[in-house]
DNA sequence: TTTTTCTCTAGAATAATTCTAATCTATTGA
DNA sequence: TCAATAGATTAGAATTATTCTAGAGAAAAA
């Protein structure tokens, strides 16, 4: 039910959460850090998130999404998943885990890492090291 | 050697390519066909292409090479690689390989597909099927 | 408080890609 | 060979995603 609940309480769960990541707890970075990280993970565009802030009543500039979405990917809050040109997604989900890109709708599931698992990983060519691996698995309509 | 041979033979090779693909051989299609299926496996932007093309005295718009790319990725002679936003390649070798992307330059190298596998894949989504899996292995200069 | 430092904003700028409408060219068939 | 036609190419405008800028605003430190 939730009727804006008198603002007795300030969010206390993302401003700890934005201070460990050395984020001043802003009004519109505590806005998006709850959006995001109260209830189930959740994979989201810039855009969209600047809509439900905004129909959520919060004042936010896209500008600003997009600097805290990257300011949170960068404290390792959330992940960017890109799977088309011009299409990139951000992830809350940070654990172990790979995605599947349904191409007919542009939406992006989680495969459970337990469902997917890479054998065998080449070293990473000399002078560097992995720093992430990504993989997406592209289904679309089975009409074949 | 090859200085700009008299155009005796107009390149056969890439005609019958474009003819099997349902694409009419014109001259800029020719033109980038060669450039790209001549020689190694390669990956491209659509920006680096239409300057090579250029470069080569090939008079063609950037429009055609998107163009162009797209219609031979839908053909299957190619396929496209996104890794960043607003960075996606396209990439000569339709085999079965993955990459590595160098995050610091921006560079794609293939994989070779026996340096690399998947133990298990998860079944598709209902009423979908998969039409591909990417698998990027991110690499950065190894300072650490 | 006052100062300092960081953040936010609107809007401009940039970059990648696609669209549009006019022009051109490869193919077809007479 | 040549005109008709279906398809391709073009420049530039339009779109979309993202980043930048410079001034105004707010949080933290003094």
């Amino acid at each position: 039910m939730e009727t804006k609940s008198p603002s007795r309480r300030p969010f206390t769960g993302a401003i700890v959460q934005l201070k460990a990541a050395g984020l001043r707890p802003t009004r519109q970075r505590i806005a998006l850090a709850r959006l995001l990280f109260e209830g189930e993970n959740r994979h989201v565009t810039a855009e969209e998130l600047h809509d439900e802030a905004r129909a959520a009543g919060v004042s936010v500039s896209l500008a600003t999404v997009y600097n805290a979405l990257h300011q949170f990917t960068d404290a390792g809050m959330m992940r960017e998943v890109v799977v088309e040109a011009g299409r990139s997604y951000f992830d809350t989900n940070t654990g172990d885990h790979h995605h599947f890109f349904h191409e007919d709708t542009g939406m992006l599931d989680d495969i459970p890492s337990d469902q997917i698992s890479l054998a065998s990983l080449p070293d990473a060519p000399d002078g560097t090291s992995v720093s992430r691996v990504d993989v997406i698995v592209r289904v679309s309509s089975a009409a074949k």
